[in-house]
DNA sequence: ATAATATATGAACATATATTCACATATTAA
DNA sequence: TTAATATGTGAATATATGTTCATATATTAT
């Protein structure tokens, strides 16, 4: 298949810049991991998981009363994190301990807050030390 | 409203890291704001426009050939992308260039994809140099 | 054993999202 | 002007997603 060929008919004028920009593209499994990360990461409740479990692990009903939300719900969404191997957890009697995997997405998360908290005051103390299970 | 108060009982023994947890959340703007951020980069066609628009400007319909998607699904992508003040345009004739508005962006990309390329070969090249607009 | 508590799971519902299609707008050329 | 091209937009559809509810499982206490 070639680029435009049935699309755009001034696709000579740009088509340096085109086989440039091919050479360059990541895999499809990288973006079909990417974006299912940042899937993960697109939604607030999980977000807020992951910020209370930077600083400190904690179990399944600690986080559904810190979030306000059901230990059901909270549950469904550490099950969600745990498949995308961003927390890991440990048993402890009754109760499930989760703690993030690694510092990738604490860093993720990290840089994307200084991104959107730009010109604005930060209440996410980034001084506390980042916990890993 | 206190913690726990009819969910979980065993909250005493938790109390001092919920607490500490507490104090370091982000602020409902940050989250809302950061979880949209991610939700925009959680798409496979977003993700590659951006990739794409790293290496170089592009215009809609090189955008659309070289995803093989419609140019209206792109210009539909681009609309959100705009919206997000992740990408910028210019206008010249009958085309309209997109371009990343900064590197704010790239890097969480950048980063996202060393973390899910982990001990894969990644076929995104890092070298070329980032293209703003 | 039974009861109580913490967590997990499946179904159902409501909402959100991406794409397609048809059409509108804008710019250029003839 | 009209025709052609590039992009933008709204409606519709199909799919995906988050939460709730009911229930199941696991662990501890009695």
């Amino acid at each position: 298949m070639t680029l435009n060929d049935d699309v755009c008919q001034m696709v000579y004028v740009h088509q340096d810049a085109v086989e440039q920009v091919r050479k360059g593209m990541p895999s499809k499994e990288t973006i079909r991991d990417l974006s299912e990360l940042f899937k993960v990461l697109g939604d607030g409740s999980r977000l807020r998981i992951l910020f209370a479990l930077s600083v400190h692990e904690l179990c399944v009903c600690d986080l559904a009363a810190l979030l306000d939300i059901s230990p059901s719900a909270a549950s469904h969404q550490l099950r969600i994190l745990r498949a995308s191997k961003i927390v890991e957890y440990r048993k402890e009697g009754k109760n499930v301990f989760y703690s993030l995997n690694d510092g990738h997405v604490s860093n993720l998360i990290r840089e994307g807050a200084e991104h959107v908290c730009e010109g604005r005051e930060v209440s996410y103390d980034g001084n506390i030390e980042p916990y890993y299970g």
